[in-house]
RNA sequence: GGUCCCAUCGUCUAGUGGCCUAGGACGCUGGCCUCUCACGCCGGAAACACGGGUUCGAAACCCGUUGGGACCA
């Protein structure tokens, strides 16, 4: 493989790779993995990435799915292109192409290299379960090799004659070079007898017309490649090169699954995460540059390289996804996130509860401590008037009797003065000469009262984003509930 | 069970035989800044799974062991 440096990516125009989903659930972290280097291998060389959608097993896929994965994919921003040959704009679906299927099936069994099986499925079934209860390794012993004449009338499915001799070489860009002996494989089923084709065949069948060049996927596939291979020799048409990705384990080593948490890309969007973040978390899972660990799409684009993928698993890891999202939180341009809030604050019943302006004023001063635009919406909500709630730990330790004549003073000041920034600065100023207390302990009394929390972004912004109105009430709410003692909660 | 893959701090990784008393990042942690929190800045603890080779020299190459994972059912 050659490695074109960043600065002038060499255009190959003849790189063709596919990401191959089946439409089972929404769309997996591991998928999106998987497709975001597609997606980039694709990308850098100036190539073609295509979306396939594996659908043949009918009982399992879902209509509901395929659009999760749309919707998936479009939200990374990994766009697709169309097929060639495609009939519409959409993915290609397995499931429109069974005809092709069949018809390479049957050619196979015309040309010699595959046979009629009229073995029972459950006899096999029994056979194999006899295979392995005596310890040994079920594997079809190719009995209907031998069957001379067709007999069409009964049920038969449609045999791969697998080569017996020799060994079979994957030479993959990540694993490097891998040694199959042939005698472990036996003769796979390419046509069932209901005609159905099985997943092997169709693999191969849709990478050949599709003309695809890099097999790029999961190394879940990795003991599936050399059937292929044969399959591909088989159908007479050159390899494409194959890279087998590792796995994304949780925090457990275990294949990441709904177990370990979240593992859907739309679940990672609803918990407030930013597409470009979990782009550049999930890059980073597998693959480096360096030292070099943000990234923008840019950069990844034109960075990429299948040299510096890593062989080894990788366990995800919630808590570096979320400083990367900070981090992107600190620097993205605020009019973006206001549509995103939005959409959280939507559905949680409060989509009329900020202006896209205001979330951006809230967002400005709460960035620096958030690190879900969750934090940012549950921020836009603290402001809202009537929606303060009180923390009972920041009220018992700060909204106390002697806290009593500083915030009537701030109430009077804030009251009379202007409602600028200079003004309470003044304002303050003015108090720590009167009380001779300190902006520390002035502040916090005042923090809980207005935000009912005893963390926030500081006291003039809080101000600023109350307003005059709401921040006079809240102080006076405050007020009445420690005179009224412990026991009144009085509602702001 | 068979086949295959993998193995550097807790985690993601740099490392392609001498630049390694092993670098960066997350997390953890001490300090500074400070109206709280956070941000930022400065510092700290923390890893080459084990055993044999090969070599003047091995984190790196080979073999084995152990451990983890995947696939086949």
């Amino acid at each position: 493989m050659s490695a074109p440096d960043a600065s002038s990516p060499a255009p190959s125009p003849s790189v063709r790779v596919r990401f191959a989903p089946s439409p089972t659930g929404f769309l997996h972290v591991g998928g999106a993995r998987t497709a975001l280097f597609n997606w980039l291998f694709a990308r850098h060389h100036g190539g073609k990435f295509f979306l396939r959608i594996e659908d043949t097993d009918r009982s399992r896929s879902t209509d509901a799915a395929i659009e999760a994965i749309l919707d998936g994919l479009t939200w990374l921003g990994l766009d697709w292109d169309a097929w060639e040959k495609s009939p519409g704009p959409g993915p290609v679906r397995q499931t429109e192409r069974l005809a092709l299927y069949q018809f390479k099936a049957r050619q196979l069994l015309d040309e010699g290299k595959a046979y009629r099986c009229y073995c029972p499925a459950e006899e096999l079934d029994a056979r194999r379960k006899a295979a392995l209860a005596r310890g040994e390794v079920p594997k079809y012993d190719g009995r209907c090799r031998a069957v001379a004449e067709a007999d069409e009338s009964r049920p038969f499915a449609l045999r791969f004659k697998t080569p017996q001799e020799g060994e079979t070489v994957v030479d993959d860009l990540v694993k490097g070079r891998i040694v199959f002996e042939n005698r472990q494989l036996d003769d796979l089923i390419i046509l069932r007898s209901d005609q159905s084709p099985t997943y092997n065949f169709c693999v191969v069948v849709d990478d050949v017309d599709m003309a695809i060049t890099h097999v790029i996927r999961g190394d879940d596939h990795l003991n599936n490649t050399p059937r292929q291979i044969q399959l591909y020799r088989a159908l007479d048409f050159p390899l494409p090169r194959f890279g087998h990705l590792s796995m994304i384990l949780g925090s457990d080593k275990a294949r990441l699954s709904k177990r370990h948490g979240a593992t859907s890309v739309q679940t990672y969007r609803d918990m407030g995460y930013l597409p470009e973040a979990l782009v550049n978390y999930l890059v980073r899972l597998g693959w480096s540059h360096g030292d070099q660990e943000v990234f923008t799409r840019e950069e990844l684009i034109a960075k990429f390289s299948l040299d510096n993928l890593t062989a080894s698993a990788a366990v995800f890891s919630l808590e570096k996804l979320q400083w990367l999202n900070a981090t992107y939180l600190k620097t993205v341009e605020p009019k973006s996130i206001a549509p995103l809030v939005q959409d959280l604050l939507a559905k949680r019943g409060a989509g009329d509860a900020a202006s896209p302006g205001r979330i951006e004023e809230v967002f400005l001063a709460h960035r620096e401590r958030s690190k879900t635009l969750v934090d940012i919406a549950d921020a836009v909500m603290m402001y809202v008037p009537g929606q303060r709630v009180i923390d009972a730990e920041a009220e018992k330790k700060f909204l106390t009797a002697p806290a009593l004549p500083a915030l009537g003073r701030v109430h009077t000041l804030l009251r009379d003065a202007p409602f600028t920034k200079d003004a309470h600065e003044h304002l303050f100023a003015t108090l720590m000469t009167e009380t001779g207390q300190k902006m520390a302990t002035l502040a916090q009394p005042l923090r809980v009262a207005l935000t009912g929390r005893s963390v926030s972004p500081g006291i003039y912004d809080v101000l600023r984003l109350l307003g005059k109105d709401e921040a006079l009430a809240r102080i006076e709410s405050a007020i009445r509930l420690i005179e009224g003692g412990s026991t009144a909660h009085a509602p702001s």
